[in-house]
DNA sequence: ATGCCGGTTACTAACCGA
């Protein structure tokens, strides 16, 4: 089963068609969209992938401006209902698929990370014994996951972890790894797009990786791939 | 640790995003 996250940037504009062309040739069946709009972008993504048989779960928002988290899955997947913050509504999605709970996460910037975190690690039941929290999180470790200490939520991140969360990527490529998902425009490297699992989700983990690629096509931050057996 | 930058938009000023 071959998972991908991916921020679209600004819902994508007129990059969709090569990010659909790129979510398809890779074969993506499992799709994680951040930085999704409800626009015209995001109409036609929305046609090039339901178009495979892929059916569609968005988290909920008022404004079709507004960037939220989309989930692509096959027809065979159920939503799972999630209920965080009104302030978060469109920042989580959740769908069970082969036996698996995916939930698709897009995180705020700086302390607002806070209440979607709270909803993960405190308010939000099992989903299932097998689940995958996937998406942008927008924070990662210090001096890790960036080269000094100024990721938010820092500490929720690694409190995921006591929540029985390992990070796929980081589990595959050991402790001390370095690469970025992001770079800022002072050419600052930082890891913010995670897969988390929980249960059987690591030891059937085969490939996780990213693809710079993709911020030199088409968007600002690599795709992060994850193969489960 | 944002937004001086840069991208997007029922566009050309307001918004958002490390």
């Amino acid at each position: 089963m071959k998972i991908v996250t991916l921020n679209l940037r600004h819902g994508g504009a007129d990059r969709v068609r090569r990010i659909a062309d790129y979510l398809l040739e890779n074969e993506a069946e499992i799709i994680v969209l951040t930085e999704f709009r409800e626009n015209s972008s995001g109409a036609l993504l929305t046609d090039r992938l339901t178009a495979t048989g892929l059916q569609r779960f968005v988290a909920p928002a008022q404004d079709a401006r507004k960037n939220r988290v989309a989930l692509f899955a096959p027809s065979s997947a159920r939503a799972l209902p999630v209920s965080p913050e009104d302030e978060d509504a469109h920042r989580i999605v959740a769908c069970e698929v082969n036996g698996v709970a995916i939930a698709g996460v897009y995180f705020a910037q700086l302390a607002q990370k806070a209440t979607l975190f709270d909803y993960l690690n405190k308010r939000l039941p099992p989903l299932h014994e097998d689940v995958l929290v996937i998406g942008d999180f927008n924070t990662g470790l210090h001096y890790l996951d960036e080269p000094g200490a100024t990721f938010a939520c820092a500490d929720q991140f690694q409190k995921m972890g006591e929540r029985g969360y390992s990070d796929l990527w980081r589990r595959a490529h050991g402790e001390g790894a370095r690469e970025y998902s992001w770079m800022s425009s002072q050419r600052n490297g930082f890891r913010i797009d995670h897969a988390m699992g929980t249960g059987t989700i690591p030891s059937r983990t085969v490939a996780c990786y990213y693809d710079h690629d993709t911020r030199r096509d088409f968007t600002d931050h690599s795709a992060l791939w994850v193969t489960l057996r």
